[in-house]
DNA sequence: GCCGTTTTCGGCCCGACTGTTTTCAGTCG
């Protein structure tokens, strides 16, 4: 069997998606293609663990007898037969035309049958000798439109970090605010539903005059250029590169507008869909039976009309949300407040940039009753990495200052590497005197998967190890994270009494969410870290929160909501 | 291609904006 994971089969579903419309196949048909790949993205195990279990893969909705089918096949040849036999009819390097914004299946279709053009230099070609325009359906616009987009593509910029785009999203509900007449300003879509990355910025506004909005939000400074304009929308490309698109709704449809924009799209159809089966028709104007609104001011209202409890935009993702709803089953999610500590944190002892005071200091400012300080124990690398004499003489100021200070309680600890082989870079005498031991991996991030794998749940092996750092190896923009089989190491995990972590540095946010939501799943505690290694980053739990609130975690499955007593006993492994 | 409080066929979410039309298809979210 290939080691075909549920990425690399999405990416065929959406690979046959993408060439069935260019096809003309029923949308329908593209539809259902789109939707399993969702459904094997979000899935949190691997598929091919399924088939090796005998569990029949037509139980995950939206796949049926075909799709199953294809899913299987290509787990055991690596590819599916109906995609190579469309690949006769439709080109697969066509795909790429379909990533112009302005550009789409149709479009891309009549380039392919009446000029000839396979591919963006094709297309280029094309539009630079004045082909395009000439065809039905394109003008010059479109033509110089696209030859826009082919010379912007190169420094495209495509989702970017939560926390780049905060700034602005805050500064723009500030001046939004100002507008007079203007009664609601909320950011929605992605941002909202606290993904961690950003693709544009989706704004909200009920407002008494809409002109004046319009005038205004088109004309601010942080605006390079205005994509389109009309009476209710408006899309803006700002000079930071990121697009925003402005909706305009009166203040009665505020509810069902919010709940619109918000998403995310899988999550909306889904919603309409249940609409119809009551009779209603759900819009971002509210929901209406026959010519009569029966909800929309609020987004309660909007879900209490089709049948379900609020559902909050974190799990609007159609990864099971509604099902959960209609079960009354919806998770009780962790937020900020119920976080009492954090396990991870770095002094000037190693590479932080403040000392222990200070960040014992910091960490009660940010409301914790209590921090693990946990420097790092490296081969090599990084400044002054801990020893045994180092860990004893850290603990001893440790304990000096937990006599001083008040409201806060410091816990002796470590961050210590994990070796190419599973091993640990200190012995375990000098680990077992610790409160928390964090094991890390920093190195020999491209091992193969079954070695990586191997090598973490050696690692957690070590009796005196209570936690695994960053598990899955998430560092952005570099890596996405390392092959590993979670599954495997969230169960050995379980069976070793050993817990996670989600890290909330902004660029590891790791546990990624679907792992996050497997290890509630599996009965592995998570303890949501910050990784401080400055007095400002505390903030990080923010961020650390939403992300833990996605992967659908409650405050009782995160190890550092528990009271200091209670911590210490988890602490201690058994086994 | 999937699915079932309209169940094994006949449906499948809904509206705004643009550019190219001359009443609307295509694209986007």
């Amino acid at each position: 069997m290939l080691r075909l994971s549920n990425d690399d089969v999405a990416r065929l579903f959406e690979e046959i998606a993408d060439l069935l419309e260019i096809d003309d196949a029923s949308p329908f048909r593209v539809r259902a293609y789109r939707t399993a790949a969702s459904t094997l993205r979000g899935l949190g195990r691997e598929a091919r663990d399924m088939v090796a279990a005998g569990e029949p893969l037509t139980d995950l909705p939206g796949i049926g007898k075909d799709l199953a089918g294809k899913i299987t096949e290509a787990l055991s040849t690596g590819r599916i037969d109906a995609l190579e036999t469309l690949h006769r009819d439709v080109p697969p390097s066509l795909e790429a035309l379909l990533r112009i914004p302005g550009l789409g299946p149709k479009r891309v279709r009549a380039l392919y049958q009446q000029l000839g053009v396979e591919n963006l230099d094709d297309l280029r070609a094309a539009a630079a000798a004045g082909r395009v325009r000439s065809l039905h359906g394109f003008g010059k616009k479109t033509e110089q439109r696209v030859l826009d987009q082919l010379a912007a593509q190169r420094e495209k910029k495509h989702r970017i970090p939560r926390h780049e785009a905060t700034p602005q999203a805050r500064d723009l509900e500030r001046r939004l605010r100002d507008i007079p007449g203007v009664e609601q300003v909320v950011i929605a879509g992605s941002f909202r539903r606290g993904r961690d990355t950003v693709g544009d910025l989706d704004v909200l506004v009920t407002a008494a005059s809409t002109d004046l909005v319009m005038a205004r939000f088109t004309g601010l400074p942080a605006v390079l250029e205005v994509t389109a304009r009309g009476t209710t929308r408006a899309s803006v490309l700002l000079r930071s590169g990121l697009q925003v698109d402005l909706r305009l709704v009166p203040p009665e449809s505020f509810g069902a507008a919010l709940h619109y924009f918000t998403g995310s799209k899988a999550h909306n159809v889904r919603v309409r869909r249940l609409g119809q089966q009551h009779g209603l028709k759900v819009n971002e104007y509210g929901v209406f039976r026959g010519g009569e609104r029966v909800a929309g001011d609020t987004e309660e209202s909007v879900f209490s009309a089709v049948g379900l409890p609020f559902i909050t935009p974190e799990l609007r993702e159609d990864q099971g949300e509604i099902e959960a709803a209609q079960q009354n089953r919806l998770p009780r999610l962790i937020e900020r407040g119920d976080l009492r500590g954090d396990l991870h944190a770095h002094t000037t002892a190693s590479d932080g940039r403040a000392s222990l005071r200070a960040m014992a200091e910091a960490a009660r400012a940010a409301g914790l009753e209590y921090l693990a300080i946990t420097d790092h124990a490296a081969d090599q690398g990084g400044p002054r990495p801990m020893d045994a004499r180092r860990l004893r003489e850290q603990g001893e100021a440790i304990d000096r200052l937990n006599e001083e200070l008040h409201g806060i309680t410091l816990l002796k600890g470590v961050e210590v590497d994990i070796r190419e082989d599973g091993s640990l870079v200190l012995p375990e005498t000098v680990l077992a005197r610790l409160d928390v031991v964090i094991a890390s991996v920093h190195n020999a991030t491209s091992l193969p998967r079954r070695q990586q794998t191997e090598r973490l749940m050696r690692a957690m092996d070590h009796p005196s190890v209570t936690l695994l750092g960053h598990p899955g190896g998430r560092f952005r923009p570099e890596r996405e994270g390392y092959a590993v089989d979670m599954e495997r190491v969230l169960r050995h995990a379980r069976e070793c009494g050993c817990f996670v972590e989600l890290d909330s540095q902004p660029r590891r946010l790791d546990l990624n969410e679907t792992y996050c939501r497997l290890a509630r799943e599996r009965g592995v505690l998570v303890a949501i870290d910050s990784d401080s290694h400055d007095r400002r980053d505390f903030a990080n739990l923010d961020g650390g929160v939403l992300h833990a609130r996605r992967g659908w975690l409650e405050a009782v499955d995160v190890l550092n909501t528990r009271p200091l007593h209670e911590l210490r006993r988890l602490l201690r492994r058994t086994h």
